[in-house]
RNA sequence: GGUCGAGUAGCUCAGCAAGGCCAGAGCGUCUGUCUUACAAACAGAGGGUCAAAGGUUCGAAUCCUUUCUCGACCACCA
């Protein structure tokens, strides 16, 4: 058996995928069972241009760590996988790669370009889901999804066509987030509010008011963005603010371009800001379009599509950027003496999301979609039975709750030529037909001169679709119905308002059911500085070269420990988890080392009261660990369930139980005593890397392998006939009955008395090699027979022992001994002639004397006050009485024991 | 402006929803070990007035109030 001594993570992790994916594991008919239950999870479809980064290797391993759960519990698993379009993103990659070309996508025409897209696509996206396969990430390829899929395009078609029949999508002129530079509409969510640089400034304009006795009063009012006082059409005061009652009615004479506008009253001004009195430019201004809808204003379009200003500006403005028009206006203000002053103002400002170029409010004609009878479904399921259930609970519940309660009209279209052309055609004579397909235009529209409306539907529009458009809606296939609704959505915060809520909108409104029962949003992953990690800054950190340092296992670990906590990166903490993964190594190469007559599955026969107490204590720890990970999956924290996994591998299993195991196993004559031994060892390696695949895939899968007779006999019974993988053997189920207190308590006290000993060699700085003799002394019958002959050769080997004498004290112990007390009535000394130093060995004991009188202290105190016995619960009393007790023996103990120094 | 979260050992984080088990883990630190699975290890040790101040309670890291410091999200005050 050459086993290398340490684990090495690339071997297998290239090793075993595509075995997995061969055999075809990862998709849910390898289930044989017929009655099996169903768990399905789609992926958040990352962006076909997408690469991998750590917010992904976070989600996916959440995901991943559920699936192989479930699967593993003999679950009917579908993860289903796919990529998103990214209508703008990728339209920029592949306009990028033709500037290189000196090329535009206009100089290709729309159906060239969009050829080219998928030819890019074809070539370069995608990376990640390449990327994912290292992951080791179960999702089903067989399924893999794109947006852009001819069945998810009919499902796109379906859903607008539906929606617009109720009434529910409209095309109409409304003021929408323009973006300049990409030339394209925005919802309001792929609109980012900044703080404008620099410093803001609020200006002060005087507009005359038209007098018919030539005075000159005018009017101040307060703007941000003086360029659109080209396009005011009137000015607002709040109907109650009385220094302007006498002026409501009258007309202004605005000023450049001498147009007469009148002063209008309307709640919406606030007296207080600013000089009470709003410029109106309805055109270029989200709230004055809605006051001139309100007051019948007319709209001075004076901004066109690329920020500059039109010809209704006037000819000293015409074709002048919007920045290079407010200076201009300013500076005729100044001129005419009506600039009254300018003050510093912080404000926002609205960019573009992706280009961070400033929105230009306009009007224009788009389609849109109200959300009034979408959301209420939405906001009945979480008021009557708080579905979809988020964790965690808060903020999330609220924030998705308060965001529909707010929702306004979403803007569909885009100005965009990659992505869903909107299935609505435009005849000769100005109607609007719209249909699933051109076919049905014509026949709905009796005319054959049609043209398909240029603009193509938001990215998201598709995406909300996902969970069902996936599984073949609007066909009834049975994957629909398998599968839908899934069983949990795990993904990152920022798309909780972009994608989960519209996914249960459309999921109410399509399948009649939330598309998913539970929602679990994960932690972001911050640098060391609590940063987000970000491709602008420059300061991610990529999961690839993490994977290539230490390992997928060791780095899905350090992520499933991050869970739904914002958590600064550091590499150590995976570092350590790698050292995990070299402990899990080592504990196998121990257990394979020592596995010759070994069957899995063997040497527990009879009553467990018959076995050792290490093994009904490590059995009683696998049950008990078995037990926390599972309610832990089941509240979704991770965390909890690696730290377990971590300690009783660690902890329970190599620091004890192969040390106590180790001469059993390793004895040099084959006997039936060895090989059963050895089973049992095996039999618990075994079930612990079953604990642990689900998070650590690659290793576990190697050494299973490994174990001697691994055969189709340990699949679940739900995977019969499969090819023998960890994947797919039954995940242990806590039983109950092994689960042994008794043992427990038993084995902490063998444990105990070895650390004990073990702190007395330390102290004393005894060598290893140098041998002791060491004395208990307790009353307690258990603890004799445990300590003097069940466990004895243990203890010997463990502290390095040549003798344990167990005594009812101990009294008439050398003077000469290390002492130390083990619990109330358990004492220990360790007798060691000439190496004593009485002075320090008293100052030892009275070190630790202290620290119990310190607690014993506290706890007299609060037995001495009368209200704790009085308003405490009377088991609360008695405990807290009992533990005094105990510390006061052991106190007591440690007197004695100084008094036998003296 | 609104809403919410976080501040616990040198570092990264648990614990807090249902208050009581001397406040936990990993890493780092100190001491000693190549003890035939593992030095990416083993054995032992030290380290925190749980941001601050009040309050509720027999009892508070945990509940309430205020303050300070970070952070997130939402927002139509020009």
């Amino acid at each position: 058996m050459d086993i290398p001594k340490t684990y090495d993570p690339r071997e297998a992790e290239q090793r075993h995928y595509a075995r997995w994916e061969e055999q075809n594991c990862f998709a849910p008919e390898i289930n044989r069972d017929a009655n099996a239950p169903v768990f399905s999870i789609v992926i958040p479809p990352p962006n076909v241009t997408g690469s991998l980064h750590m917010g992904h290797a976070l989600q996916h391993t959440l995901m991943d760590v559920l699936a192989r759960h479930k699967r593993m519990c003999g679950y009917r698993t579908l993860w289903l996988p796919g990529m998103d379009h990214a209508g703008i993103s990728t339209q920029l990659v592949v306009s990028r790669e033709l500037k290189k070309e000196k090329l535009s996508r206009h100089d290709l025409g729309r159906e060239k370009f969009i050829e080219r897209v998928w030819q890019w696509k074809h070539e370069s996206g995608g990376q990640i889901t390449k990327q994912m396969r290292r992951e080791g990430a179960s999702v089903d390829w067989s399924r893999e999804r794109f947006t852009m899929d001819e069945g998810l395009s009919r499902a796109v078609r379906e859903a607008f066509v539906r929606l617009y029949d109720e009434g529910m999508i409209y095309r109409g002129d409304r003021i929408v987030n323009w973006c300049p530079n990409d030339q394209t509409v925005l919802s309001d969510l792929e609109v980012e509010k900044v703080p404008v640089e620099r410093g803001g400034k609020l200006y002060y304009l005087r507009y005359p008011l038209k007098t018919t006795d030539g005075g000159s009063r005018h009017l101040t009012v307060a703007t941000t963005r003086p360029e659109t006082m080209l396009g005011d059409t009137a000015v607002a005061v709040n109907p109650a603010d009385a220094r302007y009652l006498d002026l409501i009615g009258a007309t202004l004479l605005l000023p450049i371009v001498n147009r007469e506008i009148p002063i209008i009253a309307d709640e919406y001004v606030d007296a207080e800001f600013g000089t009470g009195a709003v410029k109106i430019t309805p055109a270029h201004d989200p709230n004055d379009y809605e006051m001139g809808v309100r007051h019948n204003l007319p709209q001075v379009v004076v901004i066109d599509q690329f920020a500059r200003m039109t010809e209704a500006a006037g000819a000293d403005f015409f074709g002048l950027d919007r920045y290079k028009a407010r200076e201009l206006v300013l500076a005729k203000f100044e001129e005419l003496g009506l600039l009254e002053k300018v003050v510093d103002y912080e404000f926002s400002i609205s960019k573009c999301e992706r280009c961070k170029t400033v929105i230009e409010p306009l009007i224009s004609t788009q389609w849109f979609c109200r959300m009034d009878e979408l959301r209420r479904p939405a906001l009945e399921l979480m008021a009557s039975e708080r579905r979809p259930r988020f964790t965690p609970e808060t903020p999330y519940e609220k924030v998705y709750t308060d965001w529909l309660e707010n929702l306004r009209d979403w803007t569909l279209s885009r100005q965009l030529w990659w992505g869903h052309q909107i299935p609505a055609w435009h005849t000769s004579d100005g109607r609007v037909i719209v249909a699933r397909s051109e076919a049905e235009a014509r026949a709905k529209a009796g005319t054959d001169e049609l043209t398909q409306d240029p603009d193509v539907l938001d990215t998201w529009f598709s995406s909300a679709l996902w969970p069902f458009s996936t599984l073949g809606w609007p066909d009834e296939t049975e994957d629909l119905k398998t599968f839908y609704p899934t069983s949990v959505l795990v993904t990152a915060r920022d798309i909780i308002f972009l994608w989960v809520s519209r996914m249960v909108m459309d999921g109410l409104k399509f399948m009649d059911g939330s598309p998913f029962a539970d929602v679990f949003v994960t932690g972001t992953v911050l640098d060391k500085h609590g940063q987000r990690m970000s491709k602008t800054k420059g300061n991610g950190v990529d999961p690839l070269d993490v994977f290539d340092k230490y390992g997928v296992d060791a780095t899905r670990l350090t992520l499933a420990s991050i869970g739904s906590t914002d958590t600064r990166w550091n590499d150590t903490q995976v570092e350590s988890y790698r050292n995990f993964a070299n402990k899990i190594w080592n504990a196998a190469r121990f257990s394979l080392m020592n596995s010759e007559g070994a069957t899995i599955g063997s040497g527990f026969e009879g009553e467990p009261a018959s076995w050792a107490l290490h093994d009904r204590w490590i059995l009683s720890r696998l049950n008990r660990a078995a037990q926390s990970v599972d309610s832990a999956l089941a509240a979704y924290d991770f965390y909890a369930a690696v730290q377990t996994l971590y300690h009783f591998f660690w902890d329970d299993f190599c620091d004890w139980h192969i040390e106590l195991t180790k001469r059993d196993v390793t004895s040099d004559e084959a006997t039936p005593e060895r090989a059963a031994a050895r089973s049992r060892l095996v039999t618990v390696l075994e079930q612990a890397l079953r604990l642990l695949h689900p998070f650590m895939p690659y290793i576990t899968e190697e050494l299973w392998q490994r174990l001697p007779g691994v055969d189709e006999r340990l699949l679940h019974t739900a995977y019969a006939g499969a090819q023998p993988t960890v994947m797919l053997t039954a995940y242990p189920q806590a039983r109950i009955d092994l689960i042994d207190e008794r043992a427990e308590w038993e084995m902490q006290m063998v444990i105990d008395l070895i650390k004990r000993v073990r702190n007395i060699r330390s102290e004393l700085s005894l060598k290893p090699s140098e041998e002791i003799n060491i004395i208990v002394g307790t009353t307690d019958e258990r603890l004799q027979s445990l300590f003097g002959a069940e466990s004895l050769g243990q203890i010997k080997r463990l502290t390095r022992a040549a003798s344990v004498a167990v005594r009812p004290s101990l009294e008439g112990a050398p003077r000469a001994s290390a002492r130390a007390v083990l619990g109330a009535g358990v004492e220990v000394a360790v007798p060691l002639e000439g190496l004593i130093d009485f002075a320090q060995e008293r100052e030892r004991l009275n070190r630790e004397r202290e620290k119990l009188q310190k607690e014993a202290a506290k706890l007299e105190a609060q037995l001495s006050n009368p209200q704790f016995a009085e308003r405490a619960p009377a088991e609360k009393v008695n405990e807290t009485r009992e533990q005094l007790a105990d510390i006061a023996g052991r106190i007591q103990a440690l007197s004695e024991m100084q008094e036998a120094l003296v």
